[in-house]
DNA sequence: CGGGGCATGTAACCTGTTACATGATTAG
DNA sequence: CTAATCATGTAACAGGTTACATGCCCCG
């Protein structure tokens, strides 16, 4: 589980609200982490309990902007769970199950969903082409902007293999034999 | 939810149990689609209350194999549960959110945990091939064939992907500045 | 001052994970 | 005949999703 220590380290960056992690969140790891807004507030609670943020007292109760804080027990844990191992994630897609279902059954129509679809992936990939334009341009940033930079070129490497691998699927599903 | 839709395919396919369900499995989507024996038998009980697949009644009780068949109504499902649309799968990848968290506390070593990726990613993509070499070697293949070659290529450009930026991330994490 | 939107929160549900248990089969 | 293994199953739990509720704020 991911999302305690997405959000400490949306909170290192900077102490927000709920509702601003939740935008900031969508604006920086969206590709490769998601989080409703239930999620955040339900998970923001536990961490306070644990002892790695703190809300700041001033603001209180339902429907008022609750700011957090990370404490340095939180950068602790933080500096600590960033360095365990896992395997790669695993994708669960949907389509692929389908086209196989499709194999099986014979031709289904999938070629439609398949042509949307390169349509979304063509749409996000520019979208996080000009992200990078905008803030990643310089060749000598520092450390810290190429780390950053990195999990963009993932989601972009990701968009285009998709782009790449629609326009070939579509090219075998015309087949109608 | 996918589960019982894959599982539908693979009867298919071909009748069996859930055993052999769970190998099928691991040999065709397993880039794709993944499952537990327990998923595997909790759903095929659902499905056999749907009246979607039959167990063939000679065989009963724990322990011993049970197969099952898929029923038309079964089949009629999965034809419309193939053309549902929905958005591509998000990817929800932790360690795009350590390298965030690298990026704000400054170096903490996850050189070491990509490596151990790319050598992961390595390996999957010589698995890969060689299926792909061996299976799908015939460029005349019929339909449905290529279109099982079309999940196959997906993971494929996958793993490729992940050796691709690995390698590159490599290179930005040596800096320790 | 009334209505709509925003921030927070509660609750129910579902899928997937993990640990463990039991009956059958097979190897030595 | 016993031990290991296989096939099936039960139970508890955690994370993620969806629906909905409540209180504050601001605009007209």
């Amino acid at each position: 589980m991911s999302l305690p220590h997405a959000l400490l380290t949306a909170l290192v960056e900077r102490p927000g609200s709920g509702s601003e992690l939740a935008s900031r969140f969508d604006r920086s790891i969206a590709f490769f982490w998601q989080a409703t807004h239930q999620q955040i507030y339900r998970e923001l609670a536990r961490l306070e309990e644990s002892g790695w943020v703190q809300s700041l007292p001033a603001e209180q109760g339902r429907g008022r902007k609750r700011a957090y804080k990370i404490l340095p027990a939180g950068r602790k844990e933080l500096k600590r769970w960033v360095l365990e191992i896992d395997d790669p994630a695993s994708l669960r897609e949907p389509l692929m199950v389908r086209l196989r279902a499709d194999a099986a059954l014979g031709p289904t129509g999938l070629d439609k969903e398949i042509a949307r679809r390169l349509a979304i992936h063509v749409e996000k990939l520019a979208v996080y082409r000009e992200i990078e334009a905008r803030d990643f341009a310089d060749v000598s940033d520092s450390r810290q902007k190429q780390v950053q930079h990195l999990v963009l070129q993932a989601g972009i490497m990701l968009e285009s293999l998709w782009v790449e691998w629609s326009k070939n699927a579509l090219k075998v599903l015309e087949r109608r034999d």
